[in-house]
DNA sequence: TGAAATGTTGGGGCG
DNA sequence: ACGCCCCAACATTTC
């Protein structure tokens, strides 16, 4: 009799720490899939950058896997119950997605296999703690992050120990109908990402290497490090994590084990680190219990939020022409490179939903788009929080000033002068407030403003004023 | 995982 | 020497 399992691939492109994919690898013979879904709600469709590392990332997969990966564009339930059908396959596994559309997505493709004859068995492959099983004492969901990080998770059975990647896989010759990753079209035409291809290696050993350089370089500096966006003081693992080229629990316990004998001083930085992937186990586990995350204000009273529909100033800020240093250089740093220093993230979302009294939904789409992390839970769990409109967010009067914010985490300018050259002549003391400039030091520096770069689209005095009487306005329950 | 406004304190200049 | 004022530095409150 046949012996035959399916590991269908989605976000969890890596051999190692992959419980499915040894389920699976335990047969006599298997077949690696990966399902390019077309049935994807148009939320969900991958940015152009996310699409360029997924592209990478399929490409190393398949190289680790010795070229046998099995690839199909269209819906996953029509296709898995074909490859099911024609291989005699009597198991298909693969590991849990927490998005509403997928875990709908996947209730109704395990009641189809099963119909058929085929056991279908999912694992959990993404998550240090899943969301269904962390309450509180009375049954229900915790909305503050230190009480569900503390004693929900902390305080519950420690994860998974990460596995090996499985001994042997005996792949079933691979079908002729199998598409090939470029047949995906996954990949620009326009060259437009070769900055990208500088700085990240998307796939299981790039994520792997990034892990083990944050560990030996940057990992006991965290505390002091992280807010400071010129400097190497994070991990930049979220692309890799998201794309489930490795998982949170290797790097859990790959920075648990290796500082195990260290003195109390470096556990601030190492629990401050982890802590972090404390949050995105909380967008998980906000996006499980309230589905409605992604277009929803948790808290309901932002329904009735004043707020501004001005597709000029929303262009301005996305393209880094807002005229205000940090958010320019921020933004354009997304924009080149897929990705955004995490302080930066909360100084440009502050300015658009609060100095600009832009919803929160443009901010999380074009994120969505630019991102190479883009992530829908992590994304609407941080929107809401910036838009104070979230589970434990950030209160909507904390607004930022991102003049002071520039002066504190870039205080030498280093990170503007990068990504805002026409700036780079500036002296520290104007870097982050250009149009306060003597005309003689802007003309020593080379700019005109309004010409070489913008004067600010708004005023920070009034504007932050402007929101804070919006906020006035649905403050009542 | 703020910032600005307002309040308090204490050292030093000065009549 | 003393009291008064100024104001920087710090603390508290408010948004």
């Amino acid at each position: 009799m046949t012996d035959i399992a399916i590991h269908w691939f989605r976000l969890d492109l890596r051999l190692r720490d992959n419980p499915a994919l040894r389920a699976a690898a335990k047969h006599s013979q298997m077949i690696p899939l990966y399902i390019c879904d077309t049935s994807e709600p148009d939320a969900l469709k991958m940015g152009g950058a996310s699409q360029w590392w997924l592209h990478q990332s399929l490409m190393s997969l398949n190289s680790d896997l010795d070229d046998q990966l099995v690839i199909y564009r269209g819906d996953p339930e029509q296709i898995l119950m074909d490859i099911a059908k024609q291989s005699g396959a009597s198991h298909v596994y693969w590991n849990r997605g927490y998005e509403p559309h997928r875990i709908n997505q996947d209730m109704v493709i395990k009641v189809k296999l099963k119909q058929r004859g085929v056991n279908a068995i999912s694992h959990n492959g993404r998550l240090l703690w899943e969301p269904m099983t962390v309450l509180k004492a009375d049954q229900t969901p915790y909305k503050v992050f230190t009480p569900y990080y503390r004693k929900g998770c902390l305080s519950a059975a420690e994860p998974r120990y990460p596995e090996n990647a499985p001994e042997h896989m005996n792949c079933l010759p691979k079908p002729a109908t199998s598409l090939s990753i470029d047949d995906l079209d996954l990949s620009p035409d326009i060259p437009w990402y070769e900055t990208m291809e500088q700085l990240w290696q998307p796939g299981e050993q790039g994520a792997a290497d990034r892990l083990s350089r944050y560990i030996n370089e940057a990992a006991l500096h965290y505390t002091r490090d992280r807010d400071i966006p010129s400097v190497e003081g994070t991990s930049k693992l979220s692309p890799h994590l998201h794309f489930g080229e490795l998982s949170p629990n290797q790097i859990w316990y790959a920075i648990k084990d290796h500082f195990r004998d260290d003195s109390i001083d470096n556990i601030k930085s190492i629990d401050k680190y982890l802590a972090e992937l404390g949050w995105r186990e909380f967008s998980y586990y906000l996006l499980y219990h309230f589905p409605e995350l992604p277009t929803k204000n948790v808290s309901s009273r932002f329904d009735r939020f004043p707020w501004l529909d001005d597709p000029t100033s929303l262009r301005a800020w996305q393209r880094g022409m807002t005229g205000i240093p940090i958010i320019d250089a921020g933004m354009r740093e997304l924009w080149q490179t897929g990705y955004m220093h995490n302080r930066v993230r909360m100084v440009v979302g502050s300015f658009l939903v609060k100095n600009l009294l832009t919803h929160w939904h443009d901010g999380a789409a074009w994120f969505h788009d630019c991102l190479l992390d883009a992530d829908l839970a992590v994304n609407s769990a941080s929107w809401q929080w910036v838009a104070g409109s979230g589970a434990d967010a950030a209160p909507y009067f904390r607004i930022f000033n991102p003049i002071l914010q520039g002066e504190k985490f870039d205080k030498d300018g280093l990170y503007v002068r990068k990504y805002c050259p026409e700036l780079k002549d500036l002296p520290n003391k104007y870097i982050h407030k250009p149009w306060e400039a003597p005309q003689e030091i802007l003309k020593l520096s080379g700019i005109t403003l309004g010409d070489d770069y913008p004067q600010p689209i708004v005023d920070l005095k009034q504007s932050r004023q402007r929101a804070l009487a919006a906020f006035q306005e649905i403050k009542t329950a």
